[in-house]
RNA sequence: CGGGGUGUGGCGCAGCGGUAGCGCACUCGCUUUGGGAGCGAGGGGUCGCAGGUUCGAUCCCUGCCACCCCGACCA
């Protein structure tokens, strides 16, 4: 391609509205522009990076075993209600009605459709194992896209799914798929690790997010500092203190004027917070909860909201705190009754606990679980953290940020019970398909390859996914020598099999020094009369700072050495 | 959805009760050619939209819309 012919411009500011670095870049670099919140187009050179990402996806998946298809944008909602994610799914299900006043929806992700497919097509155990994926259009609505192409609305994604007779054959197809996640972010050149993660409103138990580590990411990632654990912090346990329990004491109250944190009555009485058992208020479904935490931990609500059976726990009001007849400063578990009690399972680490006397001012010695209060569900809900003991027994926590590129989920029969997709087994039974499904944010990872791989002067991309290898750059080109040889230069780049960007525009050497880096095109090829005069053309890296000269009949060569 | 912010040529910004300006980009000419060139001459904007106040509104008032950021939520 030649720069002179080029659709796109390159901008020497960014526009006003791109904080994050990847969308300040991309918009720059002339990848992308944005059409609406969280809508964006792909120009010639972000369609190229798209483009390759999306083939190395395909190549894996196909090698995996999977096969190519395609399902519907635009759905009917019946689909969505047959799976109860009509309900549950609501911020980002778009949906509208079409002129017969039926009501569709736009897809936000493609279980439904899938699971339809499978429905329809499988009879017999004869019919199973399969895997089907796609690489296409979805639209969440969501509240609040972000950061150019990182959270946005309507974005690609590759979707794909499995379809087991059996257990076992669910986790080879859930492996496959994992090994094949590998190998795409690898031959990207990204650096994504496997975390433990929640499944979130997709369902199913087990679920792993592939994670590219970069500060800017926006989630937190635990991972242990000895062993090769590591979840997101909303799925992420760890061993928790534990304390001899002695002889159970007499409950006794005590005075506590103004007391009404945990910190200051740990402080008041000379104890650790992990002798306070701490009471927090929810509001789940209209009703309130209440729960039990050791005073050394803290909630995670995603746990919570699991215990709970996927309840949205929201933190209780001040008003409803009071309405609920409670005393916020001075509650606890003990003596309330008419609601739910959970308790984390820290509070069976220890024993003799401070906690509120649910009277204002007053706090009580010696409280214990089962005893002086009940709890209706028992589970570890509380939130990991950093210096915390890794749950393998390997090591600490240490916190991370990252970005997710890639998600995988072990489905079981959520969706095959709710939607009816059975086969027949060996023995003449009715069976449940067991399913997997596995997605990866296309135009995502881009970004996220962007925020981990830039410096000042713009994008380093890995090879693989930038939208050309080789910027080759000719300096006075009308000077029929020059000229001449670079285009000589650029055909035999690009006989040699690499993707050239060729500049061939009347601007001076800065300008196209300064969009060789801003482009971050990995190898940059330089002719001019000085290169000449210094023997022959000049081959550069992105990543280092000086150049070589080679001649040119060897500039193939210095650039086959310097990409492979 | 709560809080905050911003809307003025393609991009970045200034301006201000009297119908708009700067830098970059763009067009033409000449000069230039190793890290976003110089000089000269040009083109391009119903100042987000709608009402209101005023002799007169880009500016003041009201409403709306859009976009960004923080939070809530979410692959």
């Amino acid at each position: 391609m030649r720069s002179s012919q080029l659709f796109g411009k390159t901008l020497r500011q960014a526009p006003g509205d791109a904080e994050t670095i990847s969308h300040q870049l991309l918009t720059r670099a002339g990848f992308i522009q944005q059409i609406a919140a969280g809508i964006f187009s792909l120009q010639p050179l972000g369609n190229r990076s798209i483009t390759k990402i999306r083939n190395i996806i395909r190549d894996e998946m196909d090698r995996a075993g999977g096969q190519e298809i395609n399902m519907p944008v635009v759905q009917p909602r019946s689909l969505w209600e047959e799976s109860g994610r009509a309900e549950t799914f609501v911020p980002p299900l778009a949906s509208f009605e079409d002129r017969r006043e039926r009501d569709m929806v736009i897809a936000p992700t493609h279980e439904e459709t899938a699971t339809a497919m499978a429905r329809a097509g499988v009879t017999s155990y004869r019919d199973l194992p399969f895997t089907i994926y796609q690489i296409q259009t979805k639209f969440r609505d969501e509240t609040r896209p972000r950061g150019g192409l990182l959270r946005v609305r309507e974005f690609e994604m590759k979707d794909a799914y499995s379809f087991d007779a059996d257990e076992e054959g669910m986790d080879r197809s859930f492996q496959a798929m994992v090994a094949a996640y590998k190998r795409i972010f690898k031959r990207c050149g990204l650096e994504v690790v496997m975390v433990e993660a929640d499944s979130g409103g997709i369902g199913g138990k087990d679920s792993n997010e592939f994670v590219l580590l970069t500060d800017s990411g926006e989630d937190t990632i635990l991972m242990s500092n000895e062993s090769d654990y590591a979840a997101n912090v909303e799925k992420a346990s760890f061993i928790k203190k534990e304390f001899p329990i002695g002889e159970l004491g007499e409950v006794e109250e005590f005075d506590t004027p103004g007391i009404k944190t945990i910190d200051e009555l740990a402080k008041a009485e000379g104890v650790s917070k992990s002798k306070t058992a701490k009471a927090v208020f929810y509001s789940v479904d209209g009703e309130i909860v209440v729960v039990t935490i050791r005073g050394d931990y803290e909630v995670n609500e995603t746990k919570l909201r699991n215990v709970l059976g996927g309840s949205e726990p929201r933190l209780a009001t001040p008003e409803e705190v009071k309405a609920a007849g409670l005393v916020s400063g001075s509650a606890s578990a003990v003596g309330l009754t008419g609601m739910k009690s959970v308790v984390d399972d820290s509070i069976t680490m220890g024993s003799n606990y401070l906690a509120g006397a649910n009277k204002e001012g007053f706090h009580l010695r010696n409280v214990n679980i089962d005893r002086d209060f009940k709890a209706d569900i028992l589970a570890d809900i509380a939130e990991a953290k950093k210096g915390y003991l890794s749950p393998d027994g390997k090591g600490k926590l240490v916190a991370k940020r990252g970005i997710e590129v890639g998600h995988v989920f072990k489905l079981g029969n959520v969706y095959s019970s709710k939607m009816g997709a059975d086969f027949t087994d060996e023995d003449g039974e009715q069976n449940e398909i067991l399913m997997g499904c596995y997605g990866i944010g296309v135009g995502r990872m881009l970004a996220a390859a962007v925020e981990s791989n830039h410096d000042d002067f713009g994008m380093v991309l890995p090879q693989a996914i930038a939208p050309y290898d080789v910027y080759l750059a000719g300096l006075g080109l009308d000077d029929a020598d020059i000229a001449g040889k670079a285009e000589q230069l650029y055909n035999d780049l690009m006989d040699a099999g690499y993707d050239v960007l060729f500049d061939d525009r009347d601007a001076p050497p800065g300008v196209k020094f300064k969009d060789a880096d801003l482009l971050g095109i990995p190898a940059r090829v330089v002719i001019s009369s000085r290169s000449r005069q210094n023997g022959g053309a000049e081959v550069k890296a992105r990543t280092s700072k000086d150049s070589e000269i080679v001649e040119e009949s060897n500039v193939v060569e210095a650039v086959k050495k310097l990409l492979g």
